[in-house]
This record gives C-alpha cells, structure tokens and sequence, in this order.
DNA sequence: CGAAAGGCTCTTTTT
DNA sequence: GAGCCTTTCG
C-alpha cells in the first residue's frame, strides 16, 4: 500500500491522496505529472479498493495512454484492462458505437481524417452551388471545426451567421454534415460534438456514465478544447471526481481550439477544487531550467510561476549559426556523432527538434549520408500515404457501404474505365433516387432496370466494381483480417498495379508494413477485426509510432515532442520566420504560442540543449535569409556558451583548398589537429586539414592533399607530421 | 477514358 | 519542390 506513495514527493502525495471532488493540478515541466496521474489511479483501485471500472483517465495521445497502461500493470497488475484508457477521440468512439443510435449515429461508422474531410468539403462546396476556388476549403473547414468544438448544429450556425462569409459556412456546413450523415461516417470534430449531444439529448445515458465513472483524471489539461472541457464537466456531474492536470505554459495547440481559458473555467465551475502545484523538476539540470525560465518569462501575459531543481547545475545551452539548412544538419549529425564517441551519451538519448516538418528533409540526408542510425516520427505519415489510404479506403467500404468518400477514392484504382463523367452522372442519378451511390450501383446490376442511362459498356465496368465489393463484403464475414486485406489486395488487381507505378516496389512494401500491422487484429473475429483496426488506423498519432527500444536519433516536431524527454536536444531552425513561424508574426498571442513552443522544447532536454540557426534556408523552393530568432534574445548571455559560426565540410574543403602554399618546415605532432593545419604525409604529400574528430580510442582526420584529394585517416596509423 | 505535360499554389503545428 | 489541378492529345 505504501509503496505507491513512497516514492512520491509531498506535492505529488497530496495529488495522488486528493481524491474526493475537484483538483487541479498545475505542473511545469518534468515535475512527474504523468507519474502523479499513474499513481493517482493505482492509489484508486490498490488503497481507496474502487475498482478500475469506476476509473477514466484522459490522455493526449495513444502512446501516452500506452505507457500509462505499462506503468499500471506494474502496480496494480491485471486490472488495468478494465480501465478506460485513452485520448478523448478514442474514447468517444466507444460511447458513440455503444450509444449513438439514439442520435442517429449507426454503430459501424467510419472515421473521416482530414482528407477524407477536405474531399467531402470540396464537395459540399459545390453541391450548394460555390466554386470551391473562390471559397479556400481550409478556411471553411476551420469555421465548421469552431463550429463543431462549440456544439453548434448547422441550424444553430444558421441563426447566429451574420457576415457574408458565416452565411457561405452554415450552407457549407449543412450539406456536409449530410453528406457526412449519408456515408454513414463521422470527422475527427464530430465524435466529440455528438457525444456531448447524446449526453444531452439522453440523460439516461448520461446518468448510466456519470454512474459508471466515479474517478475521472485528465492529462495536458491546457490543450484541451470547449467540447472536450464540456464532456468532462458533463461525465463528472454527479461525483464531481475530476482531476485535470495541466501547464498554461505549455499550451501549444490553441490552433486546434484548444483554450487557455478551460483552466480559469474549471475554478470557476468547481469553487472548491483544490489548487496543487508541482514545481519541483527532476528533469534538466539548473542552466537548461534557467534558459527555459528566461525564454517563457520574457512572455507578458503569463503568470509567474516556480520551477526549481536539486539536479545539478550542468553546462551552458550552446548556440551555433550555420550557413545553410545542410550545414545546420550537418553540424547536428557531427556533433552527435562527437557526444556519442565520447561517451557521453547514446544515439537514442539525442533528439533534434524542430518547427515545421519540411525542416525534416536536409536532417534526413545529412543522417543517411553520414550512416547515423536516426528515427522519423511520422514524416510524410505512414497512414498518409496514397497506397496506405488506398486500401484502407477498401477496407473501409467493405466495412461501410455506404462511405461515399472511400467509393470514389478507390472506384477506379487501378482504372476500371470508370471517368469523371460517369461519376459525376453515378452520383447525380443516385442524389435523384435519393440513394447511396453503393446502392446506386446495386440496381444497375439489376437487368430490368432500363431507367438509368449508361451505356452497356461502361455499366459493365461499374459492375464489375460492384461485383468485387459484393465478393470482398461476402468474404469478409469469415476471413480474418490478414487473409481479407491479401484478399483485396490481389483481386483488385491493386498489388500488380502499385508495382507497375515508379517507386512501386516501395509502396509495395508499405502495403506489407500496413500488413503487419494487421496481424494484430487477426485473431479478433472477423467483422471486430476489420472495425478495430480502422478505428486504430484512423485514430493514430504520429508519436505513437515511436519506438524507444531503438537507440537512434529522433527527428521530431516540436509540437510532436510535447510530453518526451531527452538527455541531449537539438533545437534547430531558431530564426525569425520560422520559430516564431512567419504565419505567427501578425497575431501577437500567436507569437505568444510560438514562444511557448520554444519553452517546451528547451525543456524536454535533461543534459544539454543546443539551438542552432541557419544563416539562409531555402523555403519552398526559394531561399530566403533569417534573422536569429527573437527568443534567442531573451537568453541572457550568460547561459549561452556560443558555438559560434560553423562551417560544413564542403566549405571547409574550399577554405582549406584556397590557403594552400605555405612555408614548409615540418614538426611531429602526436596530439590532434585542427581545422585549416598544413600537414605532410609519407604518401600523399603536402595537405590541409579539413576537420579532426577525436573517436573511442583513436581520431579521424580528414585532409585535402595537393593533386590527390580528399583523403580520411586515423591519426595514429597516418604518421602525419604539421607543417608550419 | 486516360496518360502526359505544364501550371498553379502552398506548408505551421495534429487527434 | 511537391502535389494538385487543368489542359491537351491519342
């Protein structure tokens, strides 16, 4: 029983033994707020005897609620699999295909991902008569999004519209939510607003969960939105168990509507709820603590709040400019290499991070050119890919009949004849029968009908589409998932068609990847196997992928980084433009965020944070010349150990090649060299050195030799002798 | 209908 | 620099 206090300080005891009514936690960084929340719950079922049925806890992602889940079987052991577990989305999947139905929602859904929503959007567009030029989906997605995070219906936009562009959004806004409707599908936005609506259009369902969830804790409590603040306010109302846990300083998601003000409205709706605070950092070392401090607290609005730590005091935050993004990633790979060799850390305890994900690329090279073993979370996203979306889309259909956005997507991959004119006369001849357009192709199969006006050859075509759904729907009811994903693949000809496309053995292999992940689904009967893994698949995130069995470098966004740590972080791309994002420099609160988002990263690093800048980067296509960013300013020149101006070995190269002729009386040296040394070989003659790097028990020297070239060498077999 | 070629616009961050 | 869209031609 004590064990599960005893490892606890006395902020985070009092956390965990808080359990009747309101708490709110506020925890900086690495001050063990996810340990708190852990805890918190065995503390529940294993001293207070509630059993784990009783329990919610929210997460952010679902490798978060992973590694909870871990950390629970350590403590409480079985139980844990009666939790319920997971982020918000997820969890409101399940209430939704549990109880949807007195709402309208069917049970066998599918989840609509950004794309598929945008797809759908661009539709809705011009099905109310719009060109969807004119009105950038993005923006109306947006409106819809905020529209959705408010619990707004359609009609109640409707009423509240009062510009023109409100007015073009809530007729947008209706013909896509009844599209969404007619394929039987939901968006990311919609498992939320439904469930708050079924809680309040039903409060026998709502009473039947306030009952069952007696204990509910949330994790990163500042970036939740209103709808998910409404949900908690709405499944705590009769117990009033609610523990949120959260960092106004590490709210980085306000453009996901998720509000600061959630913890100002949770004082407010629970007047009792106890206040804690953790301060206490078992993370970084004083310096990294005191950067951290100095970047969040140059902010203006904030409240002061105390971090401290017993670790201790560490080195300087080390700031380097590079000429260019490729010498910024070289710079990184180099000095990761430096660390490892010394010993000082491993591949996989080093993390660079960075703003946008396109900053990926030159890392990317830079890794694969140097042979360092590095780890992408989620680059051009695995899920994301078009040969992944592909089949998923399949499977989807099979799953969904009704799911418009996967029929057009996959109708004619591989081509089946099936064109734009088809489709569009398809869909138009469905809307006026006013059915799916799935059950559209059903009554073409049907010889009587003579009313629809395709042509014998092309309603072949579409036959033989809806002959193969109809085959893989039949299958599908007793084939588990791996034979029904092999299935498809080969009978609709798919696999013979990726290959045939360039890059086709890779997308091959993707699709083999997306296999592997099925495997785990295989054992599950089969129409539950097929259902799991699309809800799994469409509700990923990018971290969950991460693997940190694997000692490799990780490459990841800042925003992705939010909840790790790392013993070494690389903070690259600090310039205006881009951290603060450009998109950010008009709005101040914007600004505010992107600071935030600096805070954050600096804050993941338990040893040593360096913050590299590039003197020009090329941006979409064209280069462009940034300033240090502003954030750097707000270091204190004290803290910052200054790497200086660092030279890509290209340009080192050319530095060294253009100093050549030099005097030449020679002296031995048995120490290292450094960069830009005239040195003499016994075989290659004359050379400049380019760079020095000291290894485990020996260092590589790489020399340009007059008319021989670039040549690397181990300094103690080389025999080189320095040239003064 | 579909393949190929050329022109356009963007990229913030993600469940 | 890529992916999307339109245009053009077979």
């Amino acid at each position: 029983m004590t064990d599960i206090l005893v490892e606890l300080n006395s902020a985070q005891r009092e956390a965990v033994e808080a359990i009747s009514g309101p708490v709110l936690i506020l925890a900086g960084p690495g001050s063990g707020k996810t340990r708190v929340i852990t805890h918190r719950v065995a503390y529940l079922i294993k001293v207070c005897g509630i059993s784990p049925r009783h329990i919610m806890a929210v997460t952010f992602t679902n490798k978060a609620a992973r590694e909870m889940k871990e950390r629970l079987y350590r403590l409480v052991g079985g139980q844990v699999k009666d939790l319920t577990l997971g982020t918000f989305h997820a969890i409101c999947a399940r209430i939704l295909r549990m109880d949807g139905k007195g709402i309208g929602v069917d049970p066998r859904f599918v989840i609509y991902d950004e794309e598929d929503q945008e797809s759908l959007l661009k539709r809705s567009i011009g099905e109310v008569g719009l060109d969807p030029k004119q009105y950038a989906p993005r923006a109306i997605a947006s409106a819809i999004r905020a529209a959705k995070v408010r619990t707004l219906t359609p009609k109640d936009y409707v009423e509240r519209s009062r510009s023109y562009f409100e007015e073009v959004v809530s007729r947008v806004y209706e013909r896509y939510q009844q599209l969404l409707t007619e394929s039987n599908a939901l968006d990311f936005d919609d498992l939320l607003m439904k469930a708050v609506q079924l809680f309040r259009n039903s409060p026998e369902t709502l009473s039947r969960y306030q009952t069952r969830y007696q204990h509910i804790q949330v994790d990163e409590f500042q970036d939740t939105n209103l709808v998910q603040y409404e949900l908690i306010r709405q499944l705590g109302g009769k117990y009033g168990n609610i523990c949120v846990v959260g960092d106004p300083d590490q709210s980085i998601y306000s453009w996901r509507f998720a509000d600061l003000r959630n913890i100002l409205s949770f004082e407010k709706d629970y007047p009792k709820a106890k206040l804690i605070l953790l301060e206490q950092n078992y993370r970084s070392t004083k310096k990294i603590l005191e950067t951290a401090f100095h970047v969040i607290s140059a902010s203006p609005e904030r409240k002061p709040k105390g971090l401290w730590t017993k670790n201790e005091s560490g080195e300087l935050a080390t700031v380097v400019e590079t000429y260019t993004e490729q010498e910024e990633a070289q710079f990184v790979v180099n000095e990761i290499e430096r660390l490892v060799n010394q010993g000082k850390v491993s591949l996989g305890g080093c993390a660079v991070m960075y703003r946008t994900n396109a900053q990926s690329r030159a890392l990317e090279e830079a890794f694969v050119r140097y042979g360092t073993p590095y780890k992408l979370v989620a680059g051009t996203r695995f899920y994301q890919r078009r040969e992944i979306k592909d089949i998923i889309a399949y499977l989807k259909l099979i799953h969904n009949p009704y799911d418009t956005v996967s029929l057009l997507r996959i109708i004619n991959v591989p081509q089946r004849g099936i064109g734009q004119q088809t489709l569009a006369r398809l869909s138009g001849w469905a809307k006026s029968m006013g059915i799916s357009q799935y059950e559209a192709l059903r009554l073409i199969s049907e010889p009587k009908d003579d009313k629809q006006s395709f042509s014998p050859h092309i309603a072949r075509a579409l036959v033989g589409f809806l002959n193969l759904m109809e085959e893989f729907i039949a299958r599908s009811r007793e084939l588990n998932l791996v034979d029904l994903l092999d299935l498809v693949t080969e009978r609709s000809g798919y696999r013979e068609y990726i290959l045939g496309q360039p890059d086709g053995e890779e997308r091959w292999e993707n699709i083999l990847e997306l296999r592997t992940v099925a495997q785990q689904y295989r054992d599950l009967k089969p129409a539950e196997g097929l259902s799991a893994f699309l809800e799994g698949v469409t509700l990923v995130s990018d971290v969950d992928g991460l693997d940190e069995t694997v000692d490799a470098v990780t490459l990841i966004t800042l925003h992705q980084a939010k909840g790790l740590e790392f013993p070494v972080v690389f903070i690259v791309g600090m310039e205006d433009g881009i951290l603060p994002h450009i998109k950010s420099f008009d709005d101040p609160e914007q600004l505010e965020e992107e600071r935030r988002l600096c805070y954050v990263g600096i804050t993941r690093a338990k040893q040593r944070v360096y913050l590299v800048h590039a003197f020009r980067r090329s941006l979409m296509g064209s280069s462009t010349v940034n300033k240090p960013s502003r954030y750097l300013s707000d270091i204190p020149q004290h803290l910052i150990s200054s790497g200086g101006w660092w030279q890509g070995e290209e340009r080192q190269i050319a530095t060294a090649i253009y100093s050549w002729d030099k005097p030449s009386a020679s002296v031995p040296i048995t120490q290292g060299f450094k960069a830009g040394d005239h040195v003499r070989h016994d075989q290659f003659g004359d050379g400049v050195v380019v760079s020095c790097q000291p290894g485990k028990d020996d260092s590589e020297v790489v020399v340009v030799f007059k008319g021989v070239g670039v040549k690397k060498l181990s300094l103690s077999f080389a025999h080189l002798e320095k040239v003064e």
